[in-house]
DNA sequence: ATTAACTATTGACTAAGGTAACTATAGGGG
DNA sequence: CCCCTATAGTTACCTTAGTCAATAGTTAAT
């Protein structure tokens, strides 16, 4: 009945979260801090709000790391239409610094799929996907099935 | 060349997590207690350096987990031979504690699961400990190869 | 014009973990 | 037997990252 894949999901999770803080330290960043970056890289000039709903965290959070984002000068506003709205982009030192660790977490990404074929690597990048969307979806308390 | 795995993996943890404590807060649990609970069952009474090392976690960690499960009485203390190492063992309220939480926990599984073929599944299983293996491999910087 | 909705921020709190320093016990030479 | 070292667990303090509730400033809608 294949029980307890939860179980070996998990115990991936904070040696992988631990190696990727680890690997992205030295640019001054961790991996939350990261995915704003790689947001607004893929998006374009994005708004807190835009992040916050693709990442589904709150606001605060988001505006935390973007605070920090702009300390360490990755990231900068530009002032946009409505005056409500904080548009963020990446500065030239940002484009920089997400190369660098783009490239980083692609080489460690390939290392860590050694031994794992193509074929299950597509696998993979379809079930993820497939299970977050049942997780969505179920969303309640479990408890109607 | 099938980049962006991590991403995918990590754009589970979330709500997978968050689903898991929302399901154990009845029981007045958390994911990291369960584990607690979950390795005891398994293995018998165990020391908190059994558990330590299992999860790859820090001591500290693991006294304040045991701390609150004594707390809920789900497990508690026996002596050992050694005077220095803490034995602890699930209750009988923790045994009960346990068995519901496993079967929610497996119902939700079963539920997240749904559209995944068993052959998926079971590769799942395989790759996932695969994975693991190669991030503690690794080990270092990353900047060797 | 006023009310409602939306963006972002702040403050106060929580969960979970890490490190360093400490206590108590165990065990192995000399 | 005594000393030294190793081990189990704990405590104190700090960090990361998140939540919720309340608020200020803008915009839009009736």
């Amino acid at each position: 009945m294949m029980e307890g894949i939860f179980r070996q999901y998990l115990a991936v999770y904070r040696p992988l979260i631990t190696r990727l803080n680890q690997l992205l330290e030295p640019h001054g960043l961790s991996y939350s801090l990261w995915q704003v970056i790689f947001y607004i890289e893929r998006e374009g000039p994005s708004t807190l709000v835009e992040i916050s709903n693709y990442y589904e965290v709150e606001k605060p959070s988001i505006t935390r790391r973007v605070h920090r984002l702009e300390e360490q000068g990755v990231v900068e506003q530009i002032p946009g239409n409505d005056r409500r709205v904080k548009v963020i982009r990446l500065t030239e030192s940002g484009e920089t610094v997400y190369r660098d660790c783009r490239e980083k977490i692609s080489r460690l990404e390939r290392k860590l799929l050694e031994g794992v074929g193509y074929e299950e690597q597509v696998l993979l990048n379809r079930l993820l996907p497939e299970i977050k969307k049942n997780l969505l979806r179920e969303g309640g308390t479990g408890d109607e099935a």
